[in-house]
DNA sequence: TCAAAAGTGTTTCCCATACACCCATGC
DNA sequence: GCATGGGTGTATGGGAAACACTTTTGA
């Protein structure tokens, strides 16, 4: 955005006291989507290494550096600390601005959520030495769990209003499948998939089994037909028939 | 949010240094919708009356009281200065954080969005006497116009990113009135109205006529038979055949 | 030859669309 | 009467869901 303004104009902004009003912190949480080895839906958690709340678990992320970055770049940057991926899907969620949310100061948050295959998560601690790990989601009568087969995290021992942000995540998420493309980000590998594969997936967020003769279909329709997908000569054989593989034509991964 | 923590705790919350890392100003911006006269899609705009942007029309918004309110009461509270109104409906749209939106410093905006219908708006300057009006909705090849019949506004010449805002608004409108209960915050009276007149609202939004007939139908299905709206013993004559009336059940306006 | 997974075809049902037609009022 | 909008009923088509059936591999 090109700003041009008059003299007058320029007057006033030199002069402008930008602490007239006081400014809150600023920061991105990010709900990191993943699916594990049994294609459960999972969850990126990192464990508070200072307070408020240490010791907890929460959702990466971290405060806006103002000026230096857009609210995205901070997100992104964020995502590339705690998890060494550069170039992830994500999109932004939410913001929460309760004044009580966090116990130091008035915190704006600005959810993102992000999928991402676990093959190119490297979990790793943060420049704090933070745990990192990832979990699988549960419900049950008291609502989520989150489960790394080590130890089970329940929705109310999480920082802040993290569980609130997850759970809207997964809203999202299952409202965005059914429009959108989301899921091909969740492949191993977007080059060459096959359409159980997607299947997994889809069935994997909306919780819920699906007819692969129909999903076949609606797939060739939607994807193929209109060259999102293309398919290859190739096929894979792991038990029964052997797969045909289809390429994802869309911006890989962004 | 009850937060108790320890002492080891409440000394370091004691010493944080809140302004470590510098801080942007928040705004909420409002997209206030109505329907005119003609049940065209409309808009309030507000000229500003200072600097950045002086002269210009923008919507209505303003900065957060930090620690004093969240971010949604910032936007209800700026609804009530600029328009009368207490208990509109609104929902959060998306929040802009682009670092230069804003000539003076580092602004992050969250836009919201109202539905608010025209009789109830008193579109009144606000305390530092600035204009406000209603405008309508217009398309042409440049993008939207903004019309009051006096002045026309095209879209570049808007105050900061508004013009995104108010894209975003109007598409998500359009998306959330086939699943979400939207248009019934239009209606003159939720306590009275014919399925003509929420007709009249779907068709202004989605920009298209639709047929009575088959409206009614689904109307009917949705909203009746799932007393979500309780038909009344009262008609209603203007032209034809007089019209049954209908009352909302649904949360009346927030 | 059998299990397992891929892939094809068919049937059914719901619902959106289109549209023909009737009804009650003011003029 | 007739114009005007409200209200009812019916026919059609496309897509989602359910499911029977075939194909191709490994063991």
């Amino acid at each position: 955005m090109t700003y041009q303004c008059t003299k007058e104009e320029r007057a006033f902004l030199d002069q402008y006291d930008a602490s007239r009003y006081e400014r809150p912190s600023v920061t991105t949480d990010i709900a990191v989507f993943t699916l594990d080895d049994l294609d459960r839906l999972s969850l990126l958690l990192i464990r508070r290494g200072q307070f408020p709340y240490k010791d907890r678990w929460a959702l990466p992320g971290g405060f806006l550096h103002t000026g230096k970055e857009s609210i995205d770049e901070c997100a992104q940057r964020e995502l590339m600390e705690e998890t060494g991926i550069k170039d992830a899907f994500f999109s932004q969620l939410y913001t929460f601005g309760a004044p009580d949310r966090d116990p130091r100061t008035t915190v704006i948050s600005v959810a993102y959520m992000a999928l991402i295959p676990k093959h190119k998560l490297k979990v790793k601690a943060g420049d704090d030495a933070k745990e990192a790990d990832i979990f699988q989601i549960k419900y049950d009568v008291d609502g989520m769990q989150f489960s790394n087969g080590d130890i089970t995290i329940r929705e109310s021992d999480l920082a802040f209003d993290h569980a609130d942000v997850i759970r809207m995540a997964i809203t999202r998420l299952r409202n965005r499948i059914d429009y959108e493309d989301d899921a091909f980000n969740l492949l191993k590998d977007p080059a060459e998939f096959t359409i159980s594969e997607l299947k997994r997936i889809h069935e994997t967020i909306k919780n819920k089994t699906l007819d692969l003769p129909n999903f076949r279909k609606s797939f060739l329709r939607d994807y193929v037909k209109t060259e999102k997908v293309k398919e290859l000569d190739k096929t894979i054989v792991s038990k029964g028939k052997p797969a045909k593989l289809y390429k994802w034509m869309g911006g890989d991964v962004l």
